[in-house]
DNA sequence: TCTGGGGTCCTAGGACCC
DNA sequence: TCTGGGGTCCTAGGACCC
């Protein structure tokens, strides 16, 4: 088999994250059950997870599969800044790193190789300066492509490292399940397992047309590609998020709604800070509902500009609510979002002030009257428009 | 105290433009 | 005037991921 290229992709993925990170800080968990969240388990140690505890699972179902396990409440911040670490180890490895999540990164260690060693060797220390930097087990898969990469880390979990050499990727990839298949969930394994397909290799059998009849177009193309290994997609440096969001449980009690506009006012207040803390500006405004029999429903509106100012971003969201409210009356509603979509990057705000061409000192006390209200720093580049249009220049928050 | 909080990508219909 | 085709944007929903 002819094969091109040579496995230099790495996927690192922390092992139950949340969960040990709690056990890192905590040596009394050391070895135990952990559960980090009450209501819905975020993650589970590996202790936890051997009785069959999961992410996502209800914390009820957790306690009952295994009644000595230890709940903690989530720390996110915490989890933050141990993420910020393992990125500052992954940015030591390579320049050429993609985050995917909190936990998880693709590493690109191509022409490395006399620098820093092979790709399983550069994995292997990549494991161990996690573990010594920050405290934390991480699994590596290194293949030839992204998909087979992750693949690999998720058989090898939890604290392995494993090589997929290019000429045995087939024979690797065809005896796994079809759950390990990346896009793979429990909707589409299911279709699939209805027509008694349950690994990649007899996924790899079919004809394409017949997933995509069975799956859809993009699904079923995506998948054919991926049951034989073609997976043309780099590693890509510098991806930029689309949307920026924040939403709320709320319990099944009843609410007002006063009580849901203030949940509301908090969505819009804390989206719009971390948009300006990104300097990130969007278009549209999406407001998220989830009601008491667990259907969802979602409400957009796009402004004909960018932008990520809170009472702009309000508003917008008050008219969606405002649409929704006889569903929220019909339904009970029991999550709040918002989230804004469509993010470019800011460009600074522009102040235009009256200036009188003419005057060198007219424009003088222009500026100083910008740096008096915005900052010393604030004037970045200055735009002469014209006798009639005044001064008109960019703005930088100090 | 039944079921968190953060995202991505795709589909499909309608509006609108050329 | 009628018909058709292509492309983009917007909205809503769904699957999936961690």
């Amino acid at each position: 088999m002819f094969v091109s290229g040579e496995a230099t992709i790495l996927h690192a993925d922390l092992d139950a994250f949340f969960a040990s990170v709690e056990q890192r800080d905590d040596p009394r968990l050391r070895g135990r059950s952990v559960i980090v969240g009450g209501g819905v388990v975020l993650a589970a140690s590996y202790e936890a997870k051997a009785y069959g505890i999961h992410s996502a699972m209800g914390g009820r179902q957790a306690r009952r599969l295994c009644p000595r396990a230890i709940v903690v409440e989530p720390r996110f911040s915490v989890y933050a800044e141990a993420s910020k670490a393992v990125y500052r180890v992954f940015d030591d490895t390579t320049p050429l790193v993609e985050g995917l999540s909190i936990d998880e990164a693709f590493l690109d260690v191509r022409g490395l190789r006399r620098l820093a060693g092979t790709p399983a060797e550069i994995a292997a220390r990549l494991k161990r300066n996690v573990l010594e930097r920050v405290g934390l087990p991480i699994t590596v898969g290194v293949a030839r492509t992204k998909f087979l990469a992750k693949v690999a880390s998720g058989v090898a979990k939890p604290d392995g490292l494993l090589v997929v050499p290019p000429d045995r990727e087939l024979a690797f990839l065809h005896p796994l399940g079809v759950e390990r298949l990346w896009g793979v969930g429990p909707v589409t394994a299911q279709k699939l397992r209805s027509r008694g397909i349950t690994t990649v290799g007899q996924v790899a059998r079919l004809d394409e047309a017949v997933l995509v009849s069975m799956l859809g177009r993009a699904a079923g193309r995506h998948l054919h590609a991926l049951a034989h290994n073609r997976d043309p997609r780099p590693v890509h440096v510098g991806r930029r998020r689309g949307s920026i969001g924040s939403q709320r449980a709320l319990g099944r009690r009843p609410k007002t709604a006063e009580a849901v506009d203030a949940v509301l006012v908090g969505l819009v207040d804390r989206v719009t800070r971390r948009m300006r803390a990104a300097g990130r500006i969007g278009r549209t405004v999406v407001l998220r509902l989830r009601f008491d029999d667990f259907s969802r429903a979602t409400r957009s509106h796009t402004l004909p500009f960018g932008t990520a100012h809170t009472q702009t971003v309000l508003a917008t969201a008050r008219g969606l609510l405002a649409v929704s409210m006889p569903m929220i009356e019909r339904k009970g509603v029991t999550l709040v979002g918002v989230a804004v979509a469509n993010l470019q990057n800011d460009v600074p705000a522009q102040l235009v002030l009256p200036f009188d061409r003419s005057s060198g000192s007219a424009l003088d006390a222009a500026l100083d009257e910008v740096r008096a209200r915005f900052g010393p720093t604030a004037i970045t580049r200055a735009v002469l428009l014209g006798r009639d249009q005044g001064l008109t220049m960019p703005l930088l928050p100090d």
